[in-house]
DNA sequence: TATGAATGAGGTTTCATTCAT
DNA sequence: CATGAATGAAACCTCATTCAT
C-alpha cells in the first residue's frame, strides 16, 4: 500500500471510531509513520482526506448498485420461507458486499457520526442507509413476487417490514466495535430468524 | 432561568447539533453571554457540563419509567387496530413525553453522536433507545393481549415488529434538524399507518 | 504601559523595520514577554494588530489636522526668506508633530512597506504623505501670501516646489534606521537651506 | 524563454507586488508550471533568485550609465524652456530606458519594498533612485549650461529642483499598479509641465 | 532537466483551564 | 457571581529545502 492509501486507511479507522473532529492530523501521521508535513504532500488539508474517503465510497457504492441491477435472480422452483429470507441477492449484496465489507462498514459508522456536522454526508447517509436499501429490497421482493412467492399486493408491506428489521438490526449489531465474524454471524442469524418468524 | 441552567440549555443545543468535541467553552459562553472564567464557577470543567446533562436525562427517564409502571391502561371494550396502534400509553409516554419532548429529543441526538466517543453514553443510548422501549412495548402489548386483543403467543413478534418500525422511523424523522410540529405529525402519522397496515 | 499597548508598541517597531509578513507573532510575544496565547486575548488575530495601529494613526492624524485648521498664524511684520522656509506652522506640525514624532515616523515607514500589500494602507499612505501635506502647504503659503509675502499667483508653484522637496527629503532622511537627533537636524537644515536658496 | 528566465520573470513580478517574504517558492513554481524541486536545479535557494535579479539589474544599470556618458548631446542653436525640460537625454535615458522600462520599473518597486529588509538592496536603491539620477541631471544641465542656456551658478539649484520633482512624481506615479501607457503619459506630461512652469 | 516524496522548523490560531480580584 | 488576564498544550497548515530517481 502506498502512503496515500495508508493515510486514507488509517484516517477511516480513526474517523469511524472517534469522529472527524476528534482525530488530529498528528494522530493519523503518528499511526501511519510519517511527519505531518508529508501528509500535506498527499492531501490539500484535513477535509480533503474526508472528501477522498467519501468519493471512494460513492464510487464503491455506484459499482455495487450497477452490479445488482444487471444480475437477474435465477427463478427457483420451490421457495421456502427461509429461502426468501435469505434471498441470495440480499445476502450477497446487502451483507457480504456492503454491511460486512470492512470499508463500507467503517464508512457507514463514519457517516453516522458525521451526518450531524456535514450536509454532504447527511445526504449520502440517508441515501445509502435508507433509500438505496429500500429500493433494493423492493427490487428483490418484486422479483420473488413475480415468481409467485407472494401476491403482488403484499410486496410493499413486506418490504417495509424487512427494511425496518434490517435497519434496526444494523444499528444494533454493526455499528460499534470491531466487525468480528461472531458479530456478523449473530446479525445474519437474527435477520433470517426474524424474517422466517414473521414473513407473511 | 439562572446562569447554570442557561449554560446547560445552550450546551445541550450545541452539543446535539455539532457534537461535544466540536463545541468550545467559548461558543457556549458567547451564546449565554458570560465570560469563560465565569463558567468555571458553575462547572468543574467541560466534561462536567456533559455529565450534568446526562444525569439530568437519567433522572428524567427514571421519572417517566416509574410513572409508566404505575398507571394502568383502562380496559376498553372493543379495540380496533387503530386503537392498538395508537395505544394511549405509547402515544403519551413514548412520543409526547419522550421522543417529542424537547429536552429528551436533543439528548437522544446528543447520545447518538457521543455514543462513539463515550462509553457511559453508549450504554445509556442502548438502554434508552433499544432496551427500555422494547420493555415498554412488551408491557403494553402484554396488557392488550390480556384484554384479549391478541393471542399471547403473537405478542413477541408483534413487539419486535413494532420496535423495529419505531426505531427506524425515529432515525428517519426525529434526529436531524429542528423538531417542528410538522415533523412530529408526519412521524406520528407514519407510525400509526404502518402499524394499522401490518398489525396481526 | 499595559499589555495591549506594549504589544502595539513592539509590533509597530518590528513591522516598520521588517514588514508585517516578516514579523511573527512569536517574535512580538518574545519581545513583549508574554505567551502567544496571551496575545490572542488582546487581539483577534495578527491582522487585528495592524488594523489597531492603523486606526490609532488615523485618530492621531485627524487630531493634528483639526488642530492645524484652528490655529491662525500670527501676522509677522517683516518676513525674511528664512522665516518663510521655517514657517512655524510647518515646523511645528509637519516636523515636530508628524515626521519627527516617533509614532508617526514609524507608521510612515510601516505604510511605505505595506502600501504594496494592503489597499487600505495604500490609500492612507497617499493621503498622509501626498494629499494632506500638499493641502497643509497650500493653507500655509496662502496665509503668507495674504500677508504680502508672495504674489497670489506664485503660491501654487511655490507649494509644488516645497512639496517636492519635503517629499524627497523625507524619503532620503527619515525612512530608514533610527530617527536620531542628528538625522532630524540634518533633515531640518536641508529643508530650510533648500527653500532659502530657491524661494521666489 | 528558458525555465531559468521564466522563474526570474515570474519571481520579479511577484516580489515587486507582494514583497520577497510574502512570495513562496510554491507560488513561483505554480505560476511557472514546474515543481518546487525543479527550481532547485536552477537556483541554489530562494535568496539566490533575488540575488540573480539584483545582479541582472546592476548589469542593466551599468550598461545604461556607460551608454549615457558616451553619447554627447547635440548642441542645439536655440533652446526653449520646453526643450530643456524635455531634454532628450533625460527623456531617453531616465524615462524610456529606466523608469518606464518594465524590468527596471519592477526592480525599483522591488527595491523599494526590500530596502527595509536587505542592506545590499538599500544601498542599490539609494544609488539608483537618488545618487545616479542626481549625477545624470548634473551632467545634463551642465552641458546645457555650457551651451549658454543657464548661467553656471544656477545649475545646482535647478538640478536640485528637477531631482526633487522627478523623485516625487516617480513615487506618485510609477510605483503601484501596472505601468500602463496612460500612467506613463501622465507622468511625462506632469514632469514637463512642472519644469516649464518653474525653470529659471 | 525534471519530479515525487519526504522532512524539520516554524507559522497562526484555538482550546480548556487557572487564579487573583 | 463574575471577570480580566494569563497560560501550556495542541490544533491545522506552510515553508524552504533535500535527495533518490
Amino acid at each position: 500500500m502506498n502512503t496515500k492509501d495508508k493515510i486514507m486507511d488509517v484516517a477511516l479507522h480513526m474517523f469511524s471510531e472517534r469522529g472527524y473532529e476528534a482525530v488530529s492530523i498528528r494522530d493519523i501521521c503518528g499511526s501511519v509513520g510519517i511527519k505531518e508535513s508529508t501528509l500535506y504532500y498527499h492531501f490539500k488539508n484535513k477535509k480533503d482526506i474526508l472528501d477522498s474517503l467519501v468519493n471512494k465510497f460513492k464510487d464503491h457504492i455506484d459499482g455495487l448498485l450497477s452490479h445488482i441491477s444487471e444480475i437477474p435472480e435465477k427463478p427457483s422452483k420451490k421457495l421456502k420461507k427461509s429461502d426468501v429470507a435469505a434471498s441470495k441477492l440480499i445476502d450477497t449484496y446487502m451483507m457480504d458486499s456492503y454491511l460486512f465489507d470492512p470499508f463500507c462498514n467503517l464508512m457507514i459508522r463514519l457517516m453516522m457520526i458525521e451526518q450531524f456536522h456535514n450536509d454532504e454526508i447527511r445526504v449520502l447517509y440517508e441515501k445509502t442507509l435508507f433509500t438505496d436499501p429500500y429500493n433494493i429490497y423492493m427490487n428483490v421482493f418484486r422479483r420473488l413476487s413475480s415468481q409467485g412467492v407472494f401476491p403482488e399486493e403484499q410486496v410493499e408491506s413486506i418490504v417495509r417490514r424487512y427494511h425496518a428489521y434490517m435497519t434496526m438490526l444494523t444499528f444494533k449489531h454493526l455499528l460499534n466495535g470491531d466487525l468480528t465474524d461472531k458479530r456478523k454471524k449473530a446479525y445474519a442469524k437474527e435477520v433470517h430468524e426474524l424474517m422466517c418468524g414473521t414473513l407473511i
